[in-house]
DNA sequence: GGCAATCATGCACTGATTGCAATCACGCAG
DNA sequence: CTGCGTGATTGCAATCAGTGCATGATTGCC
């Protein structure tokens, strides 16, 4: 019971799972990620070109293999927050609990992000995650405005939190100026933060909730 | 000119573009946008397969085909507001103008809609065409509000605003509840620019711009 | 040891997209 | 009216992602 939490399975296919992971990352630096094909990564990684797909759908899911992870740390974080405490508060928390935790010099995040700027069809397929972001982001905020507040209001708040988390994705890009410059990742957050509070506390005074969609049956 | 501004090969063109459109939608609407091939809306619009490439580079954008028109009208507006007008204020003039002349029930754009919904893979495409709104806007709000104030607050109130342009398009979609509740697209729109003036107030109160450093691509 | 659930593969196939080279047709000049 | 030059249309072959299926190899468990 050194490392392996499960059983021997387990723990050699969270071995293949790196192994394709390291040499995808690997590949797709030298060469780019267009010009790597899924059978230069198994071969790389020392499996069939099949069983690549037995580990990721499709070949961007490898750039972003951590983000089932950190959407679910999210996910659950918003899930679970205490009964008075805010969306957008437990939000900032999960934020700092996880700046606290990333280690910005890690050569695997630092190519990831070096890859999926240069690539479209990366870019493309990252916001298609920080939709995912932004959908339970919106959803917890939905809660907290009340269902009165109809359906725009949520989407708002989380739409422009999640332009702030991806500005936050440029000090993997430039950590070396930020931090040079001595800059706080959070307060950007919080920057962002008063941002949204701002607005929602602008429409609270004003108008009451238009766009009700359909009367209940 | 009734139809053609240009010689017969230019009107040629348009029409087997229309051609290839037409086929598409109706396609994708009868058996779905996966379940058709290039070479079945190739067949149907009467033209080689191959030629479908010299029209649409990927089989997603035919559903987007007006895009192009519709951003770089945006675009356009943006760019030569007046001096005196706000990023934010011309942005909802062009909707305005773009809502008055939208007939909602044109049987493109609906079954558009429709399609789009109901395919991932043309949603994803969505976005990514999204993002060049928000791109568009973005740099127009930072010209508004200064390059002291940093490249984050922008992107948040362009995040947001896109955000809103977004629910529109729920009009499409669910249109006939919508109208009969005679609700005004305006009035979401203006819910959406109260959000974002409240959200720009509470940091114009606020600290000023952290963050510097970004390469835009 | 032996069975059932998994995992890794090999193979064949669909479909999008691209590069190339041969044609074809439109618009213009003679 | 006729011949050219340029851009449009095509056919063909090839690359590559992603999928379904069947087979053999492993592993977990009784």
């Amino acid at each position: 019971m050194a490392t392996g939490t499960e059983g021997l399975r387990e723990r050699k296919k969270q071995r293949t799972r790196e192994a394709i992971i390291d040499a995808a990352l690997r590949l797709f630096t030298e060469r780019g990620f267009e010009h790597t094909t899924v059978a230069d990564i198994a071969a790389a990684a020392d499996i069939a070109p099949r069983t690549f797909f037995g580990y990721f759908p499709t070949k961007e899911d490898v750039v972003f293999h951590d983000f089932e992870a950190t959407f679910g740390s999210l996910d659950e974080r918003l899930r679970s927050r205490a009964p008075g405490e805010s969306a957008i508060d437990a939000m900032r928390d999960w934020i700092a609990s996880m700046l606290a935790q990333t280690d910005f010099n890690d050569p695997r995040e630092l190519c990831q992000r070096r890859i999926t700027r240069s690539t479209p069809a990366l870019l493309e397929h990252e916001r298609t995650l920080m939709a995912r972001f932004e959908a339970a982001l919106g959803e917890a905020v939905a809660q907290d405005l009340g269902a009165d507040q109809g359906p725009l209001r949520p989407r708002m708040v989380a739409s422009a939190a999640t332009a702030a988390l991806a500005m936050l994705e440029a000090f993997y890009d430039d950590k070396v100026e930020l931090l040079n410059g001595e800059l706080d990742p959070m307060a950007m957050v919080d920057e962002a933060l008063t941002f949204l509070k701002g607005g929602i506390e602008a429409l609270r005074e004003r108008p009451p909730a238009p766009v009700p969609v359909r009367s209940p049956t």
